[in-house]
DNA sequence: GTCTATATTCCGATAGAC
DNA sequence: GTCTATCGGAATATAGAC
């Protein structure tokens, strides 16, 4: 069970993802924050002590669900076969209520790097990345793994905000990042 | 031939690039800019009106070469053949002397939109995507279009900084993108 | 927990001498 | 073309009343 955080504080990073992904974290400032959450500056400090903590409030929370997914993964008998539901659980995550924050963090390096949320995170998406590459040695296939990863995240946002001509779905993401980790003879 | 600018002028954008690269755009002051030029910022405002026509400069740049790529794609006159060689050219901008500039890029959405950068360069990917595209209509193929050029953007730049395991050669990269644009029966 | 008021710092940008 | 000096503003953050 999740442990019960105020009101306050669930509305405060709700908003404040809002604005980071509308505008980026640097462009967003905590006045903006307080007045679409029709409070001043101040109170936001009761709750953080920093616009950094704000961010980590939001990260620690996908984590830990990376945490989980890893841990399910790692704790399957035969982990070639756990591929698929690993990429099915992971483009669960991001078309969920992990989206936004997928987006914010994508779209926001620089500011990540800054917060050290680039390490944390890094670590979590690497183990990730072992997980459903497996044991791969071939480069080739190292790339082709991280496309898979790659193809569902671009499901959630746009890159460069131009190439979306047409709306991919979830479904439709992990359809091709499973062609991409298929064992395959030759093209 | 290109039109020469003064040495100054060439080395504000320079340095500005690799702090931009380095710290992000927003993080990165005209007075460090100018420090590490050794020289003061009232000097920078000589060359340049405002810190976002410096960007434009770097970008200026960039979409010159697309619309060169893009103009020679759309003069050949079998297009489906000529699929290869302009996902080739690209990958040649990329590992040139673009690459800083691609990361910087993609790594700082949020100041590149503000900067309307995002409109004029999402144009020329756009149509990019649309020439290597060509006139497929099965959105799992634009999907893997899509891929393909973002493979080629992934052996410059890392993802999230972690999944970086194994040194990508941009041959490589090309090799994968070209897969995934290859016509297939199945998989 | 939220407020008013303020301290502090740094930024982008300009004026004008040389 | 580069400098010194400075302006106006906005940002993060804090102090202390209620």
């Amino acid at each position: 069970m999740v442990v019960r955080r105020s009101d306050t504080k669930e509305r405060i990073e709700q908003v404040a993802l809002e604005l980071f992904v509308e505008q980026g974290y640097e462009k967003t400032s905590l006045r903006e924050i307080a007045e679409r959450l029709e409070v001043t500056k101040a109170a936001l400090y009761y709750h953080y002590r920093t616009k950094e903590d704000i961010v980590h409030g939001l990260i620690d929370d996908l984590v830990g669900s990376l945490d989980e997914l890893l841990e399910w993964g790692r704790a399957q008998p035969r982990p070639a076969q756990a591929r698929e539901e690993v990429l099915r659980r992971f483009a669960t995550l991001v078309e969920g209520r992990f989206g936004p924050i997928m987006q914010f963090i994508q779209q926001n390096m620089p500011a990540m790097k800054e917060l050290g949320v680039k390490h944390s995170l890094g670590e979590k998406l690497a183990a990730l990345f072992q997980l459903v590459g497996a044991d791969e040695h071939d480069p080739a296939m190292q790339l082709r793994t991280r496309l898979a990863l790659v193809a569902i995240l671009l499901s959630n946002a746009p890159m460069f905000g131009a190439p979306q001509v047409a709306d991919v779905s979830t479904d439709l993401a992990l359809q091709v990042a499973l062609e991409l980790v298929a064992p395959r003879e030759s093209f």
